[in-house]
DNA sequence: TATTGTATGTTATAATATACCTGTTAATAA
DNA sequence: TTATTAACAGGTATATTATAACATACAATA
């Protein structure tokens, strides 16, 4: 179970993201009721304001949008409640370098978030590498440290974007 | 030239941390001469408060610092203004992941930094990982992704915390 | 020493995140 | 059904991190 409609985000001009979205939702759902966890609208409404697109999004940029379709009624703690609601479940990631997060690709196998972060058009590729990820640990083992959490995120210009700029 | 006196930031108790200090300080001096760059006595104390120890130091903790030795004169931007310096020599490195930032071990060489980060006593070890930064980029050269910085830093436990609990 | 660019000082404010307290809703037990 | 409890959400204030904008001082060099 995980986001099969999916492609890439750098080429959003050839796929659905509405299926993105769909799928997420979906899939979000699943997870919740398996788990006993509750995918309330509100936090509902916020991952489906993270999935609008495969760019980053702020949690300030998240309450202005829930404002929006709530009548000014949110305050920051209610974004961050439901984001930290959805981190644990997994189902977004937290990219560090920005102070936002990010729809998550395969919410249901824990794992090691790591991305490709288009400076020019933000958007953003979850990648999986599980070998590269044993290359970490295994460095990690050598120095005897115990790994908990990693943050891996490299920003540069997606194919795309290079594309334009030789234009 | 890089720091040589340094062995590792998770066996604080046996080594001689005034010694990085040194070195850190005289590396420092040599690099910005080399490159015209000015190491002003505001930059040299605020990289010598970041290298006080192997963990990471936020802007507002050296802002402190320096008010307690300046008088309380020092502002925000102050601070910002020499990080951002120290950053661009390559002096120090920021870790996204805690809004704070630390002195580089091999500031000569460009390179990208790798982090392991003690989340009981906060001591930071920089990693060399060459060939592990090669597959990141071999991975983003097959996505077309361009790459130009990244981000790596493992959350954990080092091994002296870990001997620590097992008491 | 006049000029110019770099560095610093200063004030205000933007942007991100959390503490704390209060009320509401949902699930379960009596 | 109602009472009880725990999870959830609202709301206010405030902490923390970072930058904008403008003024002044200093240093290099012409």
């Amino acid at each position: 179970m995980s986001l099969s409609s999916y492609r890439s985000p750098f080429s959003e001009q050839t796929h659905d993201h509405s299926l993105c979205i769909i799928e997420a939702l979906e899939i979000a759902n699943k997870l919740c009721t398996q788990r006993g966890a509750r995918l309330t609208p509100l936090r509902r409404q916020v991952l489906e304001l993270i999935w609008q697109s495969h760019k980053s999004l702020g949690a300030y940029k998240i309450l202005e949008k829930l404002q929006n379709t709530q009548g000014g009624r949110a305050a920051p703690p209610t974004v961050y409640r439901a984001l930290d609601f959805l981190l644990k479940q997994g189902l977004i990631h937290r990219i560090a370098s920005l102070n936002a997060f990010i729809g998550c690709l395969h919410p249901d196998s824990p794992h090691v978030g790591q991305f490709f972060i288009c400076q020019t058009c933000g958007n953003t590729a979850e990648l999986e590498a599980p070998h590269l990820h044993a290359d970490l640990l295994q460095q990690a083992h050598q120095l005897g440290f115990k790994v908990e959490k990693s943050t891996i995120e490299l920003m540069g210009v997606c194919p795309h974007c290079q594309s334009l700029v030789s234009l």
